[in-house]
DNA sequence: AACTACAGCAACCGCAGGTCT
DNA sequence: AAGACCTGCGGTTGCTGTAGT
C-alpha cells in the first residue's frame, strides 16, 4: 500500500498563480488561519495542490514578507549564516525577518555565489579558493590554520555545538566585509563580531525560539503584542490583511501612506500591481 | 528588428521527519 | 510498534525578461 499522493494530479492547477486564485487563498487563510493545507483548496475553491497553496501562501502572499533584493547587510547576514548552517535555507531565512527560504535560496545562488566566486571565496566551504595551493606551501611552516568551518563537513554540526570559534566568525567575516558598506553593514558586523552576542543568540533561540521569533513579528507587525493563537497566525496580521483587501475595494491609495509600515506597504503593492495585470 | 543566450525567480518534486491512530 | 498521513525542506526545473549580437 504505497503513500497517498500529496494531490489527486486529475484536475490539479500548475504554473503560476493568478490574481484570482491569489485572492481566493488570501481570504480563505484569513478567515479561517493556516490550517490542514491539503483541505485548503476544496475549502477555499482552489483547483490546486495542497503544497502549491502553501508554498504561494509562504513564499509570496503573507503580508509580512519583504520584497525585493536582500540589502548588503543581509546578504552579509546570509553568508555567515551559511557558512555556519550550510544549505539550511529555512534556519537562514528563520533570521531574517521578512525573507524566506525560497527567496534567500535563490538569491544565494544567483548572486551571492558568483559574489564570493570573484572573491576568490569558495562559496561552499567558505574557503579561499587558492586555499589549496596556499596549504601544499605552507604546510611545511604552519600547520595550524585547520580551523575553517567546512573542514570535514562539519557546517551543520556547528549550530548544535552552539560554541562557534571566534576564528569562525572572523575567518567568513574578514573574507567578505569588504564588499559591505553602509551603516547597517557596519551595524551587523559589529554585532558579528560581537561573540557573546552572537553566542547568546545561537542560545537563546535553540532554547526558545520564540525570542527571535519575537524580530520576525516585529513591533511594527504587532504593535499591541498579540500572541499566536492556536492556529499559528497572529491576530493583528490577520487584521492587517483583511483591511488590506478592503483596502483594494475601497482604493484607499488615494488617502496617503504615510501612515502605513513597510509590511502593509508590501502586501499592498503586491495586490495593486497584480490588480492591473 | 529578430534572434539567441543568459540570469533571475516562482513553482514543482521528492524525500525526510513528525504526529496521530 | 507500525503504518498512514501531513508538513516542511532542499534541490531542481522551467518560464520570463533582458542583454548581447
Amino acid at each position: 500500500m504505497g503513500r497517498q499522493p500529496c494531490c489527486d494530479k486529475l484536475g490539479v492547477k500548475k504554473g503560476p498563480w493568478t490574481a484570482e486564485e491569489d485572492k481566493k487563498l488570501i481570504n480563505f487563510i484569513l478567515t479561517n488561519g493556516q490550517c490542514c493545507w491539503r483541505a485548503v483548496p476544496k475549502l477555499a475553491g482552489l483547483r490546486r495542490c495542497g503544497k502549491s497553496c502553501r508554498l504561494r501562501w509562504t513564499n509570496y502572499l503573507r503580508p509580512d514578507l519583504k520584497r525585493g533584493l536582500l540589502t548588503e547587510a543581509e546578504e552579509q547576514l546570509v553568508i555567515d549564516l551559511h557558512s555556519r548552517l550550510g544549505n539550511r535555507w529555512s534556519k537562514i531565512a528563520a533570521r531574517l525577518p521578512g525573507r524566506t527560504d525560497n527567496e534567500i535560496k535563490n538569491h544565494w545562488n544567483t548572486h551571492i555565489k558568483k559574489k564570493l566566486l570573484k572573491m576568490g571565496i569558495d562559496p561552499v566551504t567558505h574557503e579561499p579558493l587558492h586555499k589549496e595551493s596556499m596549504d601544499n606551501k605552507e604546510t611545511s611552516t604552519e600547520n595550524t590554520n585547520n580551523n575553517l568551518p567546512a573542514q570535514s563537513g562539519n557546517n551543520q554540526s556547528q549550530e548544535t555545538d552552539s560554541v562557534v570559534t571566534s576564528e569562525d566568525n572572523n575567518s567568513s567575516l574578514s573574507q567578505t566585509e569588504n564588499s559591505s558598506s553602509g551603516d547597517d553593514s557596519l551595524l551587523l558586523e559589529s554585532i558579528c563580531n560581537d561573540e557573546s552576542l552572537m553566542n547568546s543568540l545561537w542560545v537563546e533561540e535553540e532554547s526558545n525560539p520564540l525570542v527571535l521569533d519575537s524580530l520576525w513579528n516585529c513591533p511594527d507587525v504587532v504593535p499591541n503584542g498579540d500572541k499566536l493563537n492556536d492556529m499559528g497566525i497572529l491576530p493583528s496580521l490577520e487584521d492587517s490583511c483583511a483591511w488590506l483587501l478592503d483596502c483594494q475595494d475601497f482604493g484607499i491609495h488615494d488617502f496617503g501612506l504615510d501612515c502605513f509600515n513597510d509590511i502593509e506597504l508590501n502586501a499592498l503593492n503586491n495586490l495593486e500591481m497584480e490588480e492591473k495585470q
